[in-house]
DNA sequence: AACAATTTCAACCGCAGCGAG
DNA sequence: GCTCGCTGCGGTTGAAATTGT
């Protein structure tokens, strides 16, 4: 029999996102929630599976993402995590606030590996190269150990994730254990990172119903309301629940008499003509930029900011942390 | 300036896991 | 215990961007 495809996938987009598909995505998600990823895209007009809605949505357009290259320190975090998980990229990204799994997953394939080479370390096993490899990394030459002739850098890469995969097996609950039980060998304890359970995370509506003002919702939810879910693996299996639930975060739209109608600035340009992602010129306000709900300073901002006129424009600054080369988007003031 | 090679990363695919019935 | 449907995960792909010649 086999199983029904995700989707209907006749007539369903594939590729990039554009922006009004993003905005279509956000809009919906932030108004409603997301109750069915599977049902998500008829709700809200998409043409697209909801897998994919999905993954555009916890990669991209969630708005506690970070943006931009890992620091320093959470590279640290990655390549000590994977030195107990292993590929494990979803477990390794629930300890990275802000981070997703297929960010860390192609960082780790794109700079880590290569860092950790030039190190003499292995990537894989996390311990020094032999002589031979080690020289032969330093001569920029990567040959295996077992003779492969030509193989192609790709062919290499799964042979060696072939290995991971089978040496991840056997050591896996040992990992674990270990994870569950003792510190690393360099003193980082992935259980020293605290994890939140969905009661901590969800925005108290029982006591807005009292008068607030704008500092209280932003103390309020800069303490512990909105907080980074960090990957679809952490504690909830809803994302945007786990965040800010839809319903609730609309309440808290409403209450502060902000109508969500998404306008789409440039992130180099708030008010002139733009250039969208995919090149196409527009001389209306059409590109998005993206938002730091993480520690709610563009939410202060246009809670607090008298400078413009009603109209939020992201934070400038304070966004750049999360945008750097990203599109980011705002809200109205009515 | 033009082209080729390489790198990056958003998006896709297929499978596993899980809960509901 | 089995099947079904959905979600989430990890591996992979390929277009776009960047770098080298």
């Amino acid at each position: 029999m086999g199983r029904q495809p995700c989707c209907d996938k006749v007539g369903l987009k594939k590729g990039p996102w554009t922006i009004e598909e993003d905005k279509k995505l956000i809009n919906f998600i932030l108004t409603n929630g997301h109750c069915c990823w599977r049902a998500l895209p008829k709700l809200s007009g998409l043409l697209r599976c909801g897998k994919s809605c999905r993954l555009r949505w916890i990669n991209y357009l969630r708005p506690d993402l970070k943006r931009g290259l890992l620091s320093e320190y959470e590279e640290q975090m990655v390549i000590d995590l994977h030195a107990q998980l292993g590929n494990r990229w979803s477990k390794i990204a629930s300890h990275l606030p802000g981070r997703t799994d297929n960010e860390i997953k192609n960082h780790w394939n794109t700079h880590i590996k290569k860092k950790l080479k030039k190190l003499g370390i292995d990537p894989l096993t996390h311990k020094p190269l032999s002589e031979e490899e080690a020289s032969q990394q330093a001569q920029g030459r990567k040959k295996s150990l077992v003779p492969h002739d030509d193989k192609s850098p790709k062919q290499d890469q799964e042979d060696k994730q072939t290995k991971d995969k089978q040496d991840q097996h056997h050591t896996e609950k040992d990992l674990e254990k270990n994870i569950m039980t003792s510190a690393s060998s360099d003193g980082f304890c992935i259980d020293e990172v605290p994890l939140l359970s969905p009661h901590e995370i969800l925005i108290d509506i029982s006591s807005s119903q009292h008068h607030h003002t704008n500092d209280d919702y932003v103390n309020n939810i800069n303490t512990s309301k909105f907080t980074s879910p960090s990957s679809s693996s952490s504690s909830t299996s809803s994302c945007v629940s786990s965040v800010v639930p839809g319903d609730e975060f609309s309440k808290f739209l409403d209450e502060m008499e902000i109508n969500l109608d998404l306008k789409w600035l440039s992130s180099d340009d708030s008010s002139g003509e733009h250039i969208s992602k995919d090149g196409k010129f527009n001389n209306t306000v059409d590109t998005m930029d993206l938002w730091d709900i993480n520690d709610l300073n563009s939410l202060d901002i246009f809670l607090n900011d008298d400078d413009h006129d009603g109209a939020f424009v992201g934070n400038g600054n304070g966004c750049s942390r999360m945008v750097l080369d990203q599109d980011s988007w705002t809200f109205d003031l009515l």
